[in-house]
DNA sequence: GCAATCGTCAACCATTTGGTTGAATGTCTG
DNA sequence: CAGACATTCAACCAAATGGTTGACGATTGC
């Protein structure tokens, strides 16, 4: 039996997904503009959606042909508070997350 | 090609890997010790363990005939910029607070 | 020396992931 | 209605996970 926090983080296990979640950050988007980046087919993204969705870090809407994206921070959180459970790091700085963010979108 | 955030997520996405790592706050322990609380065979536990040493989370040095497991808590700390600086980045996009503020007008 | 202990390896199994291609479904548009 | 578009489904594949049992190589202690 996979709790939230199982799929949660085992969904952020993967770049392409981290990057589609960072793209999600700007706007909501339709699964064919999600794909778009990336090279690899779009049955490939919309089974990454799928995982998404499973993990409550996205939903996604029909609106007539097109189902569109949308970030659903909630769950992040609760695999954010996992981590302060550690509480033994360092200060977290913005710049630090907007490098990585760089990096994996570029890469 | 797996980058450190990706074994590292995924490792964190096993709740009995998560119990060990919370097991190791406390103090480093030998792999059978660490094995004791859980209802599966000490093989299991010791491939969770060589996940956890690939994502960079543990580190092991036997001394003896006994494998000594310690917490490396530089992993985590990179996982945490990610996840605290996605949810910071979140909270002050404008797109994101304003599809907030219509939600909060309509609903 | 010999037996117990520590831990991994090997083989096996079922399930999931991450990808492909091609067909199918649903929806818009001319 | 016909065709284009958006998305998923189905079948397939290779690799990784998560678990088992049993054998094995070190190491320790009597």
């Amino acid at each position: 039996m996979k709790t939230t926090l199982d799929s949660t983080f085992a969904a952020l296990g993967d770049a392409t997904r981290r990057s589609i979640l960072a793209m999600l950050l700007e706007d909501d988007m339709a699964v064919t503009d999600v794909a778009e980046p990336f090279e690899m087919s779009l049955a490939a993204i919309s089974k990454h959606l799928i995982i998404l969705t499973r993990a409550g870090l996205i939903s996604q809407e029909k609106r007539g042909r097109v189902k569109w994206c949308k970030l659903e921070p909630d769950a992040l959180r609760d695999a954010s508070i996992w981590m302060q459970g550690f509480g033994q790091f360092e200060a977290i700085h913005l710049d630090a997350f907007e490098r990585f963010l760089d990096q994996e979108l570029s890469g």
